[in-house]
DNA sequence: AGCGGGCTCCAAAGCGCTTTGGCTGTTTTC
DNA sequence: GAAAACAGCCAAAGCGCTTTGGAGCCCGCT
């Protein structure tokens, strides 16, 4: 059924029936019913194709999906997508992912914005200066960050969370706790998020005249098997930290095997604070001993990224701004006064 | 740059420049060569919209995408993806997720076909006498299912693990050490895998003349939390077992931290088998006792099913057959004989 | 009467590509 | 040497939608 037979059907041109369907004025209340009416028992649903190049609007949205064999994808991803695809849902938004060769995601980028795939973009895991956002930013399509760029001579939309301010929250607890040596097992240093961590946990020891030398610091892949490295090598060098500040709860997973390898306790020997995401399958209240965390819900993002993706694509959100969320800090077992 | 540019630009009709574009053989080599030659000195890149206006075709796969306030995605789908979009990358494809209500997946499937919005679509997570696969059928659109599904009375094309072989060895091997109150915790009963896994347990015990009561099965959300209190219910309750094979990685976190509340120790007390689906952030290899596990990679079943979805979009690949992939056995130091 | 102005509606021109059905001129075939 | 085959190219007709530029009609106003 196409809008040809509809208003062959309905003896009325196919103007009438569009505009009529497409909430145009210039059609009388009746008709507009009646065109309506008919769409609907007949079930017409507009070719996206044909619209598309009609208009040059699409009903997607993009997003490059950096592959390669070496390359893997965040399990974060996952959790964001849940809630972009809640929003989306109901807004008929599909989303299409491209896959790009992480050494040059730029060629896929103008790709996808020349063909006028998709009507916005949104860009994860924004590095210093990200050539990404630069890109977008020239190509005039509608996009959002998810974090920050930093270092960037424009404005750009995002929605991040304070990374820094939390950090330095979860530092400055374990410094009035007594502890003086906080180390900080953190995410790859070319993601702002990293960056901003490691700001806020200096920030917090500076102010009370604490620092954060390059030997408290390991900044690796947020797997598992570096958690534990990281705290292995932290705990068993000198000058082993009381404390330690995680980025990333997957990471603790290693934090707490190594802290126990070393025969050591939780709280009573190293007091220990992550970074939570909120995913269904690992909560960090389920830990051995709970998790004293820093949350912020990445799904909850995801919906806020769809709803902004979606208001810039229908015009209703203009305007270069970003907007940061606070990160709740939630405190459980795993953090005590320094051991004496 | 448009057709129409180039071919004027070429003093050419825009169906030659098109043929030669396409590999038509009515175009003399020389004039093949100057069209490409100019295509790729301009940039020329066919509007996909246009394009897929005249054929049909659209140089996407879909995936319908379950969302809802209580869906969780599965994060092994992260794992997926990055081998799907690795084989894309390189094929010009790109993925299209369209979100749906999880209790409706049928409307979303009809109107991505309908609208001829994807070329091909894959479907993960199969259930028994799925209706997304009678659906996909009826509807005639190529597809692949990423496991199997049971009592269709069809047959459709599908890449899946041995799942009951997998088991069905993990349980044997356990028998071997003399076990033989193994209990086994599950992933959710309603989709296929899980059935197979607990069959092939079920009938590697049945041929040494021992049984599976429900008693020693959980079936549970692949959580760590659920792992946790599946595997504790197991060990505290009667007859509690001397060997648990584990569905996935994540609820073997869980139950590794029961065994230990419980002040037991693996393998001593306990032997534990669980099934790897090779997640970079989460190795069986570094858990405090290295994990025995049947290992499969979902990464490459996932290159696999682009491999095929591209393959039958180009009519390279038809037929509704499957093929089923053998899973590794890894043992390592979680398995030992039974406790006296 | 005559005329400007709302309302409704329509024919036709795109959007950029593929594909059908020729049309020319050159080779082959008997 | 005429007929048939073929190679190489083109004009134009879609694909299904949106949008431009009117057209017809009825109304009130001068």
């Amino acid at each position: 059924m196409n809008l040809k037979q509809l208003s062959d059907m309905l003896a009325l041109s196919q103007t009438t029936v569009s505009r009529a369907l497409n909430g145009y004025p210039e059609v009388s209340e009746e008709t507009r019913r009646r065109v309506a009416d008919a769409a609907k028992r007949h079930g017409y649903r507009p070719n996206p194709s044909a619209r598309r190049l009609a208009t040059g609007k699409a009903g997607m949205i993009g997003y490059v999906l950096p592959t390669g064999k070496s390359v893997d994808i965040d399990p974060h991803f996952v959790e964001f997508l849940s809630g972009l695809g809640d929003y989306a849902r109901g807004h008929d938004l599909d989303l299409v992912l491209s896959p790009a060769d992480a050494n040059d995601e730029e060629t896929t980028y103008r790709r996808i914005v020349a063909n006028k795939q998709v009507d916005a973009v949104y860009v994860s895991s924004p590095r210093p200066a990200d050539r990404r956002i630069s890109l977008l930013n020239r190509l005039g399509i509608p996009f959002i960050v998810h974090g920050r760029s930093e270092g960037l001579d424009f404005e750009y939309a995002h929605t991040d969370i304070d990374n820094e301010a939390a950090f330095r929250d979860a530092a400055r607890l374990l410094i009035q706790l007594g502890h003086t040596r906080i180390a900080l097992i953190n995410g790859d240093m070319r993601q702002t998020f990293a960056i901003f961590r490691e700001r806020g946990a200096r920030r917090a020891l500076a102010d009370s005249g604490l620092s954060l030398p390059a030997s408290a610091i390991r900044s690796v892949a947020m797997t598992d098997e570096n958690g534990y490295r990281a705290a292995r090598s932290l705990l068993e060098g000198a000058d082993a930290p009381t404390a330690i500040i995680c980025s990333s709860l997957i990471m603790s997973l290693g934090v707490v095997r190594a802290i126990r390898d070393l025969g050591l306790t939780i709280p009573r020997d190293v007091s220990l604070v992550a970074h939570d995401d909120v995913f269904p399958w690992l909560r960090p209240e389920n830990f051995s001993v709970p998790l004293t965390t820093t949350r912020s819900s990445i799904r909850l993002a995801g919906q806020r990224i769809a709803e902004r993706l979606a208001a810039r694509i229908s015009g209703q959100e203009t305007g270069a701004w970003g907007e940061v969320w606070p990160v709740d800090l939630v405190v459980r077992a795993s953090i005590g006064s320094v051991p004496t």
